[in-house]
DNA sequence: CGTTGGCCCTGATCGC
DNA sequence: TGCGATCAGGGCCAAC
């Protein structure tokens, strides 16, 4: 379930412990979390020995942090320019139950944790990550990178034209400066598919999963299979307005700092839910026009909207 | 090639 | 008290 906001928030409460940090030990207590690495638990192990992180980096819900090459001198760090450009990147997918949590070294090590990263950080000593996901539909890889078609920054959190060969397929998000939005509208409306499918698809659009699509067509009063050959420009114009202002809302709301994520025992968990409007709120009346929001399955998935306000239009 | 349905995975919760 | 059924859904892939 974590979708933009959650990852961000991830990214940004890792990125200033484990940026110019090295990786001194891994321990796989579930290899499951590694079935988006290609090769055995060990190759991930001794490939990160030693490595050191260069950045934390989001496109979407894809989280990467890019390993600096040439650490041949110890003292050096990756801003110092004894490092060369990474050529791969240890990747994240939380899935739906993924966290990374900041822990101390020697802090106990949850239930459910599936690995654990020993770093040291030039200022902040030795650390420890843990990658805890109870469905283990989130994982883990190393995985190389490779150069931005657009020649724009892989995602946000390093400007470095790179992004990992797993995420190459997958669409800039909404928030990323260099996202095309003239592009979107116009595979939008060649679409032969409904609406909410679109939002989910990655490869569209980035970063928006089953909550936060269900909070944007509520905001542009659409409903959830309106097919998108339907949708003028106009309307989709203000369906990509209102999914940015939800995930802007939800980064603000969830944002957090070092220190935060650092003692924060629920990681990525935790939704904004005092400013849903439509998921989870079956049986609550829509704030708009009263009408009891209902929720129906489709996509194997529950979709949440106002019977009232969101009613599927002719074509 | 675009679209779609099915599957993976397990702890928490519920009903009998 | 115990236990089986149910639920949550992102990403990927086979199939159409």
């Amino acid at each position: 379930m974590p979708e933009l906001p959650e990852v961000e928030v991830v990214r940004h409460g890792l990125a200033p412990a484990v940026t110019g940090a090295r990786i001194e030990r891994v321990i796989v207590l579930d290899a499951r979390s590694l079935k988006r690495h290609d090769g055995p638990a060990e190759d991930f192990v001794e490939r990160l020995a030693g490595a050191h992180v260069a950045a934390a980096v989001r496109r979407g819900k894809f989280l990467w942090m890019p390993l600096a090459i040439g650490s041949a001198f110890a003292s050096s760090t990756p801003e110092s320019g004894a490092f060369g450009e990474p050529v791969e990147a240890l990747v994240v997918h939380l899935g739906m139950s993924g966290q990374v949590l900041l822990r101390a070294r020697d802090a106990e090590v949850a239930p459910l944790t599936r690995l654990v990263f020993d770093v040291h950080h030039p200022e902040h000593g030795a650390l420890r990550v843990d990658f805890v996901d109870q469905r283990i539909f989130g994982s883990m890889a190393i995985d190389p990178l490779q150069a931005t078609p657009d020649a724009a920054a892989g995602g946000h959190g390093s400007p470095l034209p790179l992004v990992p060969g797993q995420v190459a397929h997958i669409a800039r998000d909404p928030l990323d400066p260099a996202f095309d939005e003239a592009r979107f509208l116009s595979a939008l409306r060649s679409r032969r598919t409904g609406i909410k499918r679109a939002l989910l698809d990655q490869t569209l659009v980035s970063g928006i999963g089953n909550i936060y699509a269900d909070e944007s067509l509520w905001a542009a009063r659409l409903h959830y299979d309106q097919p998108t050959s339907s949708i003028s420009t106009r309307k989709a114009r203000e369906l990509l307005s209102e999914v940015r202002t939800v995930l802007r809302r939800a980064l603000d709301e969830g944002g957090t700092s070092f220190d935060a994520q650092y003692v924060n025992v629920n990681g990525a968990s935790g939704y904004f839910s005092h400013s849903l409007r439509a998921y989870g709120q079956q049986g609550m009346p829509c704030e708009r026009c009263g009408r009891l929001i209902v929720r129906e399955q489709f996509m194997n998935r529950g979709s949440h909207f106002c019977p009232g306000c969101q009613r599927l239009r002719a074509a």
